[in-house]
Formats: structure tokens, sequence, C-alpha cells
DNA sequence: CTGTTAGCGCCTTCAT
DNA sequence: ATGAAGGCGCTAACAG
């Protein structure tokens, strides 16, 4: 059997079809009699209102693009369950792009944010470049960027946490414990999707060393792909060196598993001849006991998300900033350097 | 500026709407003149097609729904991320509804698999019960199952992987290496969700036994909500049993770690005191050292996609059925139980 | 309050 | 090969 549509309710309630809108979008212009008729009338026919139709004569589309990259990592995925979790209450409906090569973060970046389209985008972690700029200050939807840092952003709607504090923190962290000679292992400070994290982490790290008047030495520093392997690639270096590291801050909790593995391969104990502070307080993070810095992933979702529908209903309204708090998590990864 | 329309470009072209229309969808009923000209009309207006439109028009959504329950699970976001590659190189957007709640799960099942809504729908994981066999299978548009089980579910095309076998696999391996008392710890076997994997593994893990003349004993079967924690908990039971058991397969890496941490706050050995099998073989899993059995997840997703994209366009083709392979991966954690 | 009409932007016959 | 016209299903503005 065909679908039924707006007009076969008409028909069926004996109304025009001008009045069945009116009832589906709960307009008051409806008497309770012929409200109630049509009612009956959907019912009997299961009718149920084009989406599609619906979107083209509200000239919304009623869909909200979640541009993320890796979406396997557990930060983004946490991050993502936010967003989708925000707009299951409304009646967005959430398409994913997920970007694992420059090629596709350049094609979404520049197909994706155009009216007709979606009815706004959110883009987890992926700073734009200066040649990026110009493409999305012209889109022509609201967009938010969760995670995303540049010096010249403050055009956009964004959820940031306070990296370099994060970083500093976790710096600070292992320095009241009483260390001297404390590496960091992240990504590579520039790389190609220009993710900031690993680099505002940085900062916070210097800052901390050079507060506490300690020396800033580059083969404590490594920086490789993301992942475990090259983190582990990176503690192996870094541990044989003579004068070794007493602690290492890991500008995510996925490389503090590789450092981990690093101490295990070198038969170094945890935290008695190593501390290990990792970053984001994923799921894992409090099994291995994992000393991290938590943010708030899935708070951050759920804050771009009411960003973006506001500014998807407040066209004019400038843009907004939200920061959200970090948190140090001590756990058993971290002692004092005395044992 | 305003958008572009169709009607724009023909003026602009000089030409009828249809012929633009035509270009646009590569017809080869164009002269080579005009469609040059049609292009450069579209290049100077940088017009793009307005895809509610088209989806309007066309009567398709060009979209598919992928309906994942606790889509933040290793296991799941990498089925996900199958799905989504395969899609990317389509005209398919993809949009996700995340379950986390039984009330949820009820209201997609119902609402999402209906025509306009979206073209076809991808579940993962969440097996109908009876009752809700006849809606789905009402569903006016084609619907996949990934990793679903249900002994009457041939009406609908599946991506699966044979859990009974997994389980015996796993199980085999531990018989194999010498080991007798054999524990399995899983999620409940009848659980709200009705996931059945729990339940199938299970099910090869009593066939191995049995195969081997090992009697079962239901105090060296552990069930619990899925998750580190609980499986963490029941592991601590079943090892604190006069005659705890030298072995034990968990039903999910991530429990297979609760299973770890258990031993470690016991100072058993793993695995010469405790030898433990998992299931996924998810990222964590080389990490941990982990023997596991590996299904290929990516690959269930990007599989679960071309069925349905394909019975997207063959409404009429039966429901197919493809079976995907399962692996034991032996590593660290298993040992023979003489040491 | 309610029926009617004119779009929303595109695709697809149907003539020419 | 191409232009014109009808229709996809719904919303909104306009009469009454």
């Amino acid at each position: 059997m065909k679908k039924a549509t707006i007009r076969d309710v008409a028909d069926q309630a004996g109304v025009g079809l001008g009045t069945v809108s009116r009832v589906i979008n709960d307009s008051p212009l409806v008497s309770k009699a012929t409200r109630q008729r049509v009612n009956q009338a959907i019912a009997d026919l299961n009718y149920v209102p084009n989406p599609t139709a619906r979107r083209l004569s509200l000239q919304k589309t009623l869909t909200i693009a979640a541009i993320v990259p890796f979406f396997t990592r557990p930060s983004f995925t946490e991050r993502l369950r936010g967003i989708e979790n925000s707009l299951a209450e409304s009646e967005y409906d959430l398409t994913i792009y997920n970007v694992e090569t420059l090629e596709r973060k350049a094609r979404l970046l520049q197909e994706i944010p155009h009216r007709a389209r979606v009815d706004g985008v959110i883009i987890i972690a992926l700073s734009p470049r200066e040649e990026d700029l110009p493409l999305l200050s012209q889109a022509d939807v609201p967009v938010v960027l969760v995670d995303s840092n540049h010096p010249s952003l403050d055009i956009f709607n964004r959820v940031v946490v306070d990296d370099v504090e994060g970083g500093y923190i976790a710096t600070k962290h292992l320095i009241d414990l009483g260390h001297r000679r404390i590496g960091y292992i992240s990504d590579p400070l520039e790389n190609p999707f220009n993710f900031t994290s690993s680099l505002f982490r940085y900062r916070g790290y210097i800052r901390a060393l050079k507060e506490a008047g300690i020396a800033f030495r580059s083969d404590y520093h490594g920086q490789g792909e993301h992942g475990r392997f090259e983190a582990c690639r990176l503690a192996l270096n870094m541990l044989s060196l003579p004068d070794r590291p007493t602690a290492i801050f890991a500008a995510s909790d996925t490389q503090a598993m590789g450092v981990m593995e690093a101490a295990r391969d070198l038969n170094l104990q945890i935290p008695e001849d190593l501390s290990i502070v990792g970053y984001d307080d994923i799921e894992v993070a409090e099994y291995l006991d994992l000393t991290t810095i938590r943010q708030l992933l899935f708070e951050s979702g759920q804050r771009g998300v009411e960003l973006l529908l506001d500014a998807v209903e407040n066209p004019s309204r400038g843009p907004v900033c939200e920061k959200l708090p970090t948190e140090l998590i001590v756990r058993q990864t971290t002692a004092s350097i005395a044992g």
C-alpha cells in the first residue's frame, strides 16, 4: 500500500490540507473538533509527514553535520556521544563525516558548510589552517568548533579546553612531587591535520618548567605519530638516555599507555622508577590507574550542539567561545621522586 | 548573495532548465556545445544543486541510517568506521542513532525504517525480539543486520560472525594447553538489549568442554553487566573458589581487562597462574598482549553497507546472509598449564 | 477558524 | 537535442 500523504489525510477527514498541516504543526488556529477528526484520520491512515517535503518547504534540512577526524579514538567518540545525546532530544538528525586523510578534510571543509546541505556544522579538533579560514568564515551556515585552537578563531563559535593550562597542571604535579627530569611525549607539534592540543600542552609544560627554574631539554621531548607504538618507541629512546627522565607527561592517555609499555620493557617500576601522567581521562585510564588530566569530553559535545542550535535559530548573534575546565586526576602512576 | 538555483543557471546559459538538469545528471541527451555552456554558467554562478529538492523529486533521501548501541564501545566504533568508510565513496549520507536505553531502541526500531525517512537502515548488534519482528519485517526500506542473531532472522540481510565457533576456538585453545578448569565471564546471557554474542560464545564454550569430556560447572560461569568493573568482580569471585579456574575465557576484550585486573589484585601471574582469552581483538588487545579471538569488525561494516546499497538498488532481491571468519590470535596471556 | 493557492528546487515526461 | 509543464509532499500567506 502506498504511503499516505497530507492530501489523503485531508480527504479522509473532510478538511482542507492546510488544516492538516496546522494540526501537524500544533497551530492554535484549529478548533478542537476538527483537530480531533484530523488526528483520527492521521491515525487511521497511519500517516507520517514526509520529512524531505517538509524540509524543502521549510528551507531547513533539519540536520546537523559533525566532521570528526579519526572517530575511533576514544576522546573523539566521547565528544561525539555528547553531540548525539543533545541532538537526540531535538528534531535534528546527525550526519557524521569521518576524516582520516587531508584530502577528505579539505573537501569536507569546503562542501559541507553550505546552505541547503545541512543547517549547521560542528567540527571536532580540526583546527583550520590559514588557507581554510576564508572558506570557513564564508560558510553560509553556523559552524561550531570543538577543541579547535587558532589565534584568530574568535570569529567562530567554539567550545575549548585550556590545553596550556592542562599541560601546566600535569607538569606542575610532577614538579611538586620532586621531579626535575621530566619528559614530554606527544604528537608532532606541527602536523598535517593541524591538531593543536599537543602544541598547547607543550606550552603549558614549558611554562611549568620555566616557573620552577628547570631548563628545557630537547632530548626530553619526543614527538611522533599519534598512537601507542610510536609513543612507546619515543619513550624507549628517552628512557635510554644516560640521565633518563624520572617522569614523563604524555599528551594523551593512549600515548601514556605506550610509555607504560616502554617502562615495562625496560623493567622500570611505575611509579617507583618512573612517574607517568596522561591526558583526557578516557575510560581505560581508570583501569590502568593512570594519573591524568580530565577534560569534559562528553560535555564538550553537548555544549557544542547547544551553541550550534542557538546559532541556527539566531543567525545574527555573534560568535561565542566557551571554555571548559580541566582537572588533575591523581591515581597510581605518579609518586614523589623519593619513592 | 542568494543561492543560485537551476533556474538561474538556465537563464545564464540561455537554455531551458530541463537541459541544466540533464547536464547535472550526466544525461547523454545533451549536445557537447550546450553542455559546455551550461557548465560554464554553473561555474560562474557557483551553483550547487539543492539536495533536498533533489531528494524530494527523486523520491529518495540519499541517506542511510545506522542504529548502534553504546557506540563508544571499541568493537562498535570499528564497525561504524567500516560503514562510514564505504558510504564516503557513495552519494549517500550517514546518519547515526546511538542507543543506550530500551525506550530509544524501541522507538528507533519503529520510526526509522520507513520510506521517506531514509533509504536503508543498518542495525548493529541489536537482535530484534519476537515482538520487534513484525515491525521490522514490514519496514518499507531495506534493512541490514550486522552482528545480530536470532533463529528466524533469515528474512533479513545480515552480516554475521560465527560466535559459537569463536567461543569454541577460544575454549579449545585453552584445553589444548592442558587446562581443565576453565571459566567463562560474559554479559548476562539473557539481557534487555538482547545482545546475543555472549550467549553464542557460551555455546561454543560448552561445546568445547563437552567434546573434551569436561563437565560444565555453573560456578565457573560469571555473567554480569558489560564492562571492566563487573568483569573484575566476577573474576574475583571465581578466582577465590577453593579450586579456582586456571584459565578464563572472557566474552570481550574489555571484560578480559577486568579479569586481568582481578588477577593483579590477587597476585596471580599471567599467564603462569592464570591464562586469559578475550574476544574482538580491539586495539588495546595488542597493547595488553592479550590472546584473543579476532573478528573482522571494520569489514563487517563495509560489507553491511555493500549489502544495503545493493538491496536499495534491487528491492526485489532476496535477503542475503554473509558470514565473516573468526581467528584465534595467540599472544602472551595464555600458556600451557605446566607453565 | 478554515479552504485555497502559490511556491520550495529539482527531475521527468511530452511534445517539438 | 531541447523547452515547457506537471508533480514530488509540505508550509505559509491570503481570502473568506
